[in-house]
DNA sequence: AATAGTGGTTCCCGTTACTGGAAGGTCAAG
DNA sequence: CTTGACCTTCCAGTAACGGGAACCACTATT
């Protein structure tokens, strides 16, 4: 298979894939004429770091969960601790953006949106931090 | 005052004043030596960046936002308008942690976590992503 | 055979918002 | 006079690609 036929089934670009390769994520073959030649076992990495990516893994988390994926002798408790860790992420940026959606919530309900200047949201922004 | 200073007050490290200064954001005044000379509108002005950088604004965002906040002829609702996108910016991103979440969640769940290598979570991640 | 069009290739720059570090000038204190 | 804290500029690196240039390969048509 070419890249782009790569590209198609797995829904990756094909600049991700050539840059997947860059990186040592996947290693394709070489055709004689210098076109990279996905053997399945590509495409299977590639969806696997599709789907990975769109969970919101970061590549460096991904190359870990590859690495456990091949490793047949693998324990579940590693998987399962790196996922937990990501979750544990996720929760936190939850937290951070609930708060921010908090605070320009009041705020944007406070401003008249009108054509005069006087604005609440403004004199908030100008306002030190607290803490 | 000098960057030391400016930095404790303003809570921003001294390294990120640099850059406000470098692109644009705040222009100080230079001292005989060299040394940056800070007056208390360049203060207000990195105070006002680091309330709006900490609810999330973009720095093109900020930019913005300081140009509002310095015309006094200004309309609330440039203002609003302004936020109200950042706000849904926002709410899309929680919307796709929030669904990262649960799938993640579902599948440390079903995952075991002991020393066997069988994983639901690396079985579903070796899924085709579904649409 | 020439040409056009599509799809490969590499390489390099740009993105966001900084952070780290090197090499060196300045200032106050002992 | 030296030490140490503070300041300066400049350069490189981060995450994960995307855009675009310049160029080669393959297929189909004229």
């Amino acid at each position: 298979m070419n890249i782009g036929q790569v590209s198609d089934f797995s829904g990756l670009p094909a600049k991700t894939i050539r840059y997947y390769e860059e990186i040592g994520l996947i290693a394709p073959m070489r055709g004689e004429n210098g076109y990279r030649a996905f053997r399945d076992t590509d495409l299977h990495k590639l969806t696997f770091l599709a789907r990975a990516r769109s969970l919101g893994f970061t590549i460096d988390d991904c190359r870990s969960l590859m690495a456990l994926y091949e490793d047949q002798s693998r324990a579940s408790a590693d998987v399962k601790k790196l996922v937990t860790q990501h979750l544990q992420n996720i929760d936190q940026k939850l937290e951070e953006l609930t708060q921010m959606r908090q605070t320009l919530s009041h705020l944007v309900d406070a401003c008249a949106g009108d054509d005069r200047p006087e604005c609440p949201i403004l004199k908030d922004l100008s306002k030190k931090t607290i803490g």
